[in-house]
DNA sequence: AGAGTGAGTTCCGAAAGGGAACCTATACGT
DNA sequence: ACGTATAGGTTCCCTTTCGGAACTCACTCT
């Protein structure tokens, strides 16, 4: 059977994935981001071959995340760009490079930094609550059932049950 | 011959992707962030081949990123729990679910949503600057040669050039 | 006329993925 | 004691995907 269909799944993560859920495709969106924005040039940074190139550019097309753009005519030459749903999964390369930076280029110091053009400064990402602004902690989150929860997953619905009970006694507790 | 060699690459996101650049690693570690934190029940929850599953744990195991605590003898049985470096790829995890929440999820609502326990809100991760603590745009951002940065790539040397002078010129002209 | 560039497509052998069956160790019901 | 269930894998076979090299097409440049 053909690859695992994550289309269906009812999961943020799941549909995300299956969009950029391959080693090439965030590294196809890395170059582009950068401004490496050509065919030949994208084969030749990533060394990735030329048919899965041809591949995965088509498919990053049809998600919406990427557009053709001609620079010539005569022949017929493209630059790929991001869309805006494109540039948003720039927030997924950031959270990845920031993890590599720190869990494999610690030492070295990282291939890459960056800048914040408007307060000047080299910074790193982080990762902050949209309602009170702290910086987020993973082990801060509970997930709950949202508007389009599928109850059919009995692991899922079992696992977010024992997170409430846990919560729920320590905050009785405390 | 083997998949291409991602480990041995200067960029940060395709060392995280040695790690978790396939379709079926992230979801493992979001079924073991939520809790569900057992062979079968990973299997039966995401339907993944046992053989792969068994094979990506231990992939995860070896990169750090998991760890095996047994929760019973006779016979040994397992819990896989994620190590503080695991955790910490909790963000990456956290941005898709946020792109997939505004860009595959928009009209019908998300399938889950995120407490943050802190400040009892229902929330969403944003992304923010660890200099002056603004929200990041993904456009406000240069990238730069860090201190591990490696010339040999001459697409990537000359998208960093390209940036540069277009940003000077930018700044000289206001 | 011939070489070079840019963007693909085609073909082949190797590797990875999916599925089902099998194995091991133990507990539980009758 | 016997069959069944639970938990966590491993093995085998077959299909799909991937990597690499070669080939095509449409121009431009010398």
């Amino acid at each position: 059977m053909t690859r695992m269909p994550l289309d269906d799944m009812n999961c943020s993560i799941a549909r995300t994935l299956d969009v950029i859920g391959d080693a090439w495709t965030p590294l196809i969106l890395r170059d582009i981001a950068i401004g490496i924005t050509r065919f030949d040039a994208i084969q030749r940074d990533l060394g990735i071959s030329r048919k899965v190139l041809s591949e995965r550019l088509g498919s990053l097309i049809e998600h919406g995340v990427l557009q053709r753009v001609p620079y010539q005519t005569k022949p017929v030459r493209y630059d790929y760009y991001a869309t805006e749903k494109g540039a948003d999964l720039g927030f997924v390369l950031l959270a990845m490079q920031t993890w590599g930076n720190r869990w494999i280029f610690d030492e070295q110091g990282p291939p890459l930094l960056l800048r914040h053009e408007p307060c000047g400064a080299t910074i790193e990402a982080v990762t902050a609550c949209s309602n009170c602004g702290e910086q987020l902690s993973v082990g801060d989150l509970t997930p709950l059932p949202g508007p389009s929860f599928d109850p059919d997953s009995p692991e899922v619905s079992a696992a977010l049950e024992r997170r409430e009970a846990a919560f729920s006694a320590a905050r009785g507790s405390s």
